[in-house]
DNA sequence: TTGCATACGTACCGTACGGTACAGTACGGC
DNA sequence: GCCGTACTGTACCGTACGGTACGTATGCAA
């Protein structure tokens, strides 16, 4: 499979030089809506070039060949989730609270989103018993950059002595799992409940508490 | 998620007069392994019968169409699921806490086993927009059983007052997200790390220390 | 033996999709 | 006016897969 852009560099050095133009980014989002809306198998090239009122050769021209394509869907997606604020990282107790409280509705918020579900469904079905192909995409540009945030916020709180963590990862890992359960992979298997069913702003409170509580 | 607490011969399941004939379940059992190594697109109907050493014709007889073969092979895999019965529910603190490591140690041991990816992987991008297709089977078949254990095993915690939970499906969510965190999602988009770095026996300790932590 | 059922193996059909080729069009530079 | 470039739209090719049909073998019952 081709990775068509940016080969493993690590990673975002500002600018993505060469990013897709405005044209491509147009098929791209077209993409997007093909997958959020029909899944992975709504996904066909010509349906792609009819939709987006491109030729199909333009789209091997610009991608490569399919999976280039699908590459180039997450990837262009995760371009969109700009680094968040991370100017003032918190200094008291209070605003590292508020600084986890708001990492947790954003995470709730973006994970359960129809676009992250439908990418995440396009790429966990990607991976093959040995490649992880599209999977890697997805862990780098997507989940890695979520996680750094939270560890530099972790971090700022171990170091103004709101919580009391040897291990960065193991906090994260723990965080994490307060904050989502088992509402992603719910949501990913197509349980609606696991969407409908919850206030951001209560699970983010909730889990935020609890988590302060241990590692207090 | 499918759960296989323990897995031993089919298959104590009552009800469902419609078990698989040896026969079928070998043909199932095949399809299993080429799920595994190969993931879906390794499974055509043709491979199938070659490495089950059965006909198409046969296949399509038994299960339908592929469709059902699929869901014929999750609820395959979910019959091996013996319903653990804690006959005994735990009666004080200390076996308490025991049941909670065991069941956290199996719910690891399982998630993130080959099978169970397979299966998930498999059932996620069968999930379209609309229709939630094997998902549901795989969330109504697995998740579910292992998720009523664990609503027994801590009203069982909280009738003995070894846990204060006035929701005791929060409390799940809780305990779910404590044990797992971000392992399962970063395990089926292919990151082997989140397989090969992890003690269960350790991490289980750890989970359910938190867990106390929180709910005592 | 005959008759029937089950299932294997293979050949086959229709279709849908990935990928390519090509003809035609708009546009910008010179 | 002319050329090069970039793109669209459509037609096409090869293939792989889902699904079907058929001929044959094996086993069983009367």
């Amino acid at each position: 499979m081709i990775v068509a852009l940016t080969i493993g560099e690590p990673d975002d050095t500002v600018g993505h030089a060469e990013a897709y133009s405005p044209r491509q980014r147009d098929v791209l989002e077209t993409a997007l809506v093909l997958l959020v809306e029909g899944g992975d198998k709504a996904l066909t090239t010509s349906a792609l070039a009819r939709a987006a009122n491109c030729s199909k050769e333009s789209l091997y021209k610009w991608f490569g060949d399919r999976d280039g394509l699908l590459a180039a869907i997450v990837t262009h997606q995760a371009s969109k989730v700009r680094e968040v604020d991370d100017g003032a990282l918190p200094r008291d107790r209070a605003s590292f609270e508020a600084a986890l409280r708001a990492f947790a509705e954003d995470l709730l918020t973006v994970l359960l989103s129809d676009t992250s579900l439908a990418l995440n469904r396009l790429s966990v079905g990607a991976v093959r018993g040995g490649e992880p192909g599209l999977g890697t995409v997805l862990l780098e540009r997507g989940k890695r950059r979520i996680e750094t945030r939270a560890l530099r916020l972790l971090e700022a709180g171990r170091d103004i002595g709101a919580i009391r963590a040897d291990d960065l990862s193991d906090a994260f890992h723990t965080l994490y799992g307060l904050i989502i359960g088992d509402r992603h992979i719910r949501a990913l298997l197509g349980d609606e409940t696991a969407i409908q069913d919850v206030d951001v702003a209560i699970q983010a409170q909730r889990a935020v508490t609890q988590f302060l509580g241990i590692s207090a």
